[in-house]
RNA sequence: UCAGAGGGUCGGGUGGCCGCGAGGUGCAAACUUCGAGGAAAGUCCGGGCUCCAUUGAAGCAGGAUGCCGGAUAACGUCCGGCGAGGUGGAUGUGAAAAUCUACCUUAGGGAAAGUGCCACAGAGAGUAGACCGCCUUGGUUUCAAGGUAAGGGUGAAAGGGUGUGGUAAGAGCGCACCGCUGGUUUGGCAACAAAGCAGGCAAGGUAAACCCCAUCCGGAGCAAGACCAAAUAGGGAUGGCAUUUGGCGGGCUUUAACGUCGCCAUCCGGGUAGGUCGCUAAAGACGACGGGCAACCGCCGCCUUAGAUGAAUGGUCACCGCUCAGUAAUGAGUACAGAACCCGGCUUAUAGACCCUCUGAUAUA
RNA sequence: CGGGGUGUAGCUCAGUAUGGUCAGAGUUCUCGCCUUGGAAGUGAGAUGUCAGAGGUUCAAACCCUCUUGCCCCGA
């Protein structure tokens, strides 16, 4: 546990707009896991070689700003468990939520979480 | 006790583990305090605040409001009253009308300032009108001329209503009551109400049709705006002189004042990415007392209560509440919904719980 | 956050300036005729809570108020 905390203080964010799109691109070479409750995107960072940067989206067709805050606290908390040991150094990723990402069973959505990092890594 | 209507209040709690944002202490590690709503929503109104150089005056255009009085910073909001309409009850009656009372609703100025519209049906739809009917005269079989708005029929609406006199038949043609209009008196701050007088039936509906009248309104909005500042383009800022004429500068016009377009001197910055401020103590919440029918106001005490910016205020587990089903064990459900400059309202969404008032049913006394 | 537009047959749209006869056109669909059969053509028919609720009016797709869905624009 302590080699994870020295290898990853904090998890980075990411912010704007161009960032989102140039992991969710699929021309490059980005990657994608989908499941029930969540799409989890991935790609190697252009010029940064260590650290994580992750980011959460959840479209208006999900529900209303109640739903889409909810799913997004769900899916900070699952990347901040399972992120730091399961993702590799120097890429970002994108949390996608899903309209059962809401409301779905915690278990399940981080067994989901897991599968889908294991598979990307 | 149950059901319904109206109004008001609340709208889960405790603990463990792991986290987030802001403030404070600290070199740091860390510790500590605080951290969504009644609608935060829709953006439908009204303000504060900021900029538009100045936002002065008059008018036009445009928009909004619209019984009266009050509250308020202001409002299209709120409170009280008036008129109108509806429902129930009582009096009354052969039945009604009418009167009184309780509750609810109400965008409710002006239709004798003017214009428009009133389809279809119907004889006629707004300076009335003769289809049937009724009456008179002529002819006397059909019918023709005239009078007539009582009756029929059409229509959402047929140009006061009921009764009586009158008449060839009728008609406000006369009269009584009701309605209407005008002015008077009384009560009321007023809207308006009541009383009695006069007129003599004219004046249909529609202004959420144009319009008229009264009152109010400059525009844009915190993505306002101010400051620090990579890049890029171009000059920019300050001071002095001149400011006669002219041009430009509010949605438009006129007018008043002003700014700028000119010249000279001095100085060096400029402001996009990014960052900081604006940014939360305020028409503030709570409680007592006093004034007021009330909205609300005054005074005193006490408290400080989110401030993010791809956007914190959480995730998960356990227990307890509450509701429903079930004899029980137990199971299911626990709403609507997330601040983004800040206030006052309106509208819309909302599981469930509690309180007050009224009505009905049942039971008991 | 602020500003604007729009909703009518299964689909694409008229009709709303001035409320009434009027809810209509094209396309689609159904059934005939034509053809050996199909397409095209031709004749007849079907299809609507005028986005929802309330109000004004004798009368509302149209006027007024509120709600709701979709679309566009500004930095």
């Amino acid at each position: 546990m302590s080699e994870t905390t020295q290898t990853f203080h904090k998890l980075g964010r990411l912010r704007t707009r161009p960032e989102f799109l140039f992991v969710a691109n699929r021309n490059g070479r980005s990657k994608y896991a989908a499941h029930p409750t969540l799409i989890v995107q991935m790609r190697k960072h252009a010029t940064r070689e260590t650290g994580i940067n992750c980011g959460f989206t959840a479209t208006k067709k999900i529900g209303n700003a109640v739903v889409r805050n909810r799913a997004k606290r769900r899916l900070r908390e699952c990347a901040r468990s399972y992120l730091s040991h399961l993702g590799q150094d120097g890429h970002d990723y994108v949390f996608i939520a899903r309209q059962t990402t809401a409301t779905c069973d915690w278990q399940t959505l981080c067994d989901q979480t897991q599968k889908a990092l294991l598979r990307l890594k």
